[in-house]
DNA sequence: CGTATGTGTGCGATAATCGCACTATCCGTG
DNA sequence: CACGGATAGTGCGATTATCGCACACATACG
């Protein structure tokens, strides 16, 4: 094969968290779902020549892909052939946690008005990461945070995390904000997420193949800290009863 | 060689509008999307025998795709193995028509507070279907209507799918409801989608590139319509504006 | 008109998938 | 506690779906 095509580092565009196709993964469901994220970055989609390139496989590879994701309605094409996001994934993705959103929205709602700041419901995704699954606005502020569901941040970086980590049993290795919020019935952090914004959580109650959840809110200074932190930790008490 | 088709039909467990593997298409995404597909349809989790038996594959084919699903974050199994939707569907789905949601929300809040009715946003997504993408219930209002996002509708049944119609050049086929929406500059359907509930929907004028959409209110009853559709007329025009 | 760029399709070589056989793990029961 | 049953997970060879070349088609441009 002298014809190989040994481009060293196939040069990706999208720098996100990069799987590896470990062992045991498929790895044509894996360049589908490839694709899909590369669209995600590209909201003014992109050539099927382009996403071949992107994902590193040959052009009618991912031809065939994004025909498969197409007849999905996960991507569609427009009337220039470029291709994005399709409706389907909000289908898909109004499945996740549905039980857990549908109570927590009324909650969120009403603490986002008490607070009058933007409340959030954030899961934890993996041993090391939580994800931020609903973002409520309050009705009536002069100004508010607002920021995107579907972020991604360490679980030990940001309130939502601490809060969570305090619904377990403690560890050796937890950063001492867990214990106090276990002792407080919630954790605040300053900065960690998005610098200048003060995040203030409480932890979900555990239940069982339920997923580990915390609520909470963003503000912009925390003198109301026991206030607010009553409120919150309220509202995780609240959900954690509705769902038993 | 006609493909040797399987053993008479591997009995589905869900009835969903099945999507038939055509030639052209990856057998293995479509199997992994399948199971999205079917774990959205099972919001208590699955077992991976139980997947690998409606989906029609090997146990150990199930499994394999799981994982790779898994490390996407598309599913997660419980501390009892039981597989359900991930997390990262939110991220993906949020990223679907970001800037027309993002502009269509404060006029969708708008409409809904100035009719006192829950508003939506809609949009094509075959030659033959819509797919709601928006739904946002009024701040204020005594009973109102609530649904889902993600529902999918025929094109020609409802208010918003024969909206979109109305901005295309007419057809030969076309029912005569388009036509008349596209005199009065917003179309009225009552109990196509929902029996006992009207809908008034107005086309998002056409743009390059988009997706067709159009956005409306669901009511009990027309006695306004000429008010109501004045409304949802000026929401669609003013979206239309802002998306150039 | 001819070149250039990019999309879509048929088909054989190849490599990824499939599925068997086996092991590990969990749970209720005698 | 030992046992049986059920489900989850793994290694590896046969098979088959995938890969990517070659070619046809569409569209844009000077």
């Amino acid at each position: 094969m002298t014809q190989t095509q040994d481009e060293a580092a196939p040069m990706r565009a999208f720098d996100m968290a990069r799987i590896e196709p470990d062992s045991g993964m498929s790895k044509t469901l894996h360049n589908g779902l490839e694709i899909l994220e590369l669209l995600a970055a590209h909201p003014n989609g992109l050539s099927v020549s382009e996403i071949a390139e992107c994902i590193g496989v040959h052009r009618t590879v991912a031809h065939r892909l994004i025909r498969t994701l197409e007849a999905h309605r996960l991507c569609r094409r427009d009337e220039y052939k470029r291709i994005s996001l399709g409706a389907g994934l909000v289908t898909l993705s109004e499945s996740v946690e549905q039980d857990l959103r549908t109570l927590a929205r009324p909650i969120l709602e009403d603490l986002a008005d008490t607070v009058e700041a933007t409340a959030h419901l954030v899961v934890r995704e993996s041993d090391t990461t939580v994800r931020a699954m609903m973002v409520i606005e309050p009705r009536r502020s002069q100004v508010h945070i607002a920021f995107r569901p579907g972020q991604v941040h360490p679980v030990n970086r940001g309130s939502a995390g601490l809060a969570i980590l305090s619904t377990l049993p403690p560890t050796a290795d937890e950063r001492p904000e867990v214990d106090r919020a276990r002792r407080l019935g919630y954790a605040i952090s300053a900065g960690e997420v998005v610098s200048t914004t003060i995040g203030i959580s409480a932890g979900v109650p555990r239940r069982v193949g339920g997923a580990q959840a915390a609520v909470g809110v963003s503000v912009f200074d925390a003198t109301d800290e026991a206030r607010i932190g009553a409120a919150v930790a309220a509202a995780a008490r609240s959900l954690g009863d509705l769902l038993h």
